[in-house]
DNA sequence: CAACATTGTGAGCAATTATTCAGGTCCTGC
DNA sequence: GCAGGACCTGAATAATTGCTCACAATGTTG
């Protein structure tokens, strides 16, 4: 309730399979009731009964109600960085149009499993240092990523690399959101042609040759 | 007793202006206090109190702790659209990039006056179909009044004139949302520079000479 | 001023909920 | 097989908080 800030780590570090097997029983309980009850009503007595636990043994791995919300942000920040990671490993395409495309559908991919988890997520995990430190670190990875990539690729015309690839970031993850969180009142397809031809086109053509020329 | 859910109406209609002002009262106390405590430690006892006036009173215009959310994320929703109506009556400026530039900046104003509390209302308002309905209605207006701009401009150059307003208002409102929280990390003035010159640079080269035929 | 309506008061109720703790059960090493 | 630790249990607790209600104060109307 108060902004008491326990510690967020686990009272125990489990020694026996049992005790790592509660532990995960208890996050996808968790994941589950948040996804269903929000955060409020996504009590801990009732995620230990999903779990099948007693409520004793939730607090034996989680100090409080916000460090299970915690990992759970934790663990969807590492998946969709390894995603992202995966995808980058493989070969990418020839065109930057099907490598926008590529970035997009990754973004879009990585939210689509649970809307309503991720909708709790987003908006009740405390902003502890732990969590924004691996968000900044995570955004800093896909942007200095995507620099390099703009960098290597001649028909790029944008001079500032940096902003560019801030930009297109944060276009692509904020759009996705969107598109996630009102998906009936809008054409999915036609969407995110557009958000990939808007892109490339903002990369691809340099400033403008166009008669009032005055920065 | 009154049916299922309660109603987010006032109990009351004020008839002396002592009442009225009691209601404003209430209304900027929970602005402050939603602010400043977060919804779940802005008590209605601490809105009472900080509005100096009994936590019964406060009973008698709102009949719950959402209502007065909502009415203020109401209030809120309807000054940024008479700001934009305001900035649209005025005469427009000759370059397709300054009237993007325009936009870019009333979201960034509207936006700009208390980031916690607009966080508080974007994580926390019940999506009652009043809000949604109102959310959705003044989208509409500025895709609809984007869309009219749009096709009046002989150098604009996209096809499908309605998802590309769709595109332009999601990605403004979006970006400038994101540059009001994370206002550190980001050079303000770089990133608007690039959001005007990416939308314009979408907007006046036509489609690529791609498979996409569709008029 | 009297009768009535409107507005304001705040102690306390009812309900909820995060968290504890005293005491069990299970596992592992010797 | 037996000690000691790891693990689990769940009723009870303590604290919070949204909200009500019986009453008081203030305004309005005739």
């Amino acid at each position: 309730m108060t902004s008491g800030h326990r510690g967020l780590q686990p009272r125990k570090q489990p020694r026996q399979a049992r005790a790592e097997l509660t532990r995960q029983r208890i996050l996808t309980a968790a994941a589950h009731v948040f996804a269903e009850h929000g955060y409020a009503a996504g009590t801990t007595n009732r995620i230990a009964e999903r779990a099948r636990i007693s409520i004793g043994s939730l607090y034996q791995y989680y100090p409080n109600k916000d460090a299970i919300l915690v990992e759970l942000v934790i663990r969807h920040l590492d998946e969709g960085a390894s995603a992202v990671a995966r995808s980058q490993d493989g070969e990418l395409p020839d065109s930057l149009e099907e490598i926008i495309r590529m970035f997009v559908r990754a973004a879009i991919d990585n939210h689509l499993d649970d809307p309503q988890l991720l909708r709790v997520m987003a908006e009740h995990a405390p902003l502890v240092p732990e969590l924004l430190q691996r968000i900044s670190r995570h955004e800093q990875e896909r942007v200095a990523y995507t620099r390099e990539l703009l960098e290597r690729r001649p028909e790029v015309k944008v001079g500032d690399t940096e902003t560019a690839a801030r930009l297109v970031v944060s276009t692509i993850e904020l759009l996705a959101h969107k598109l996630i969180a009102a998906p009936d009142s809008i054409d999915l397809h036609r969407f995110e042609n557009e958000l990939v031809a808007m892109l490339t086109r903002y990369l691809t053509h340099g400033a403008e040759p166009s008669d009032n020329a005055q920065p």
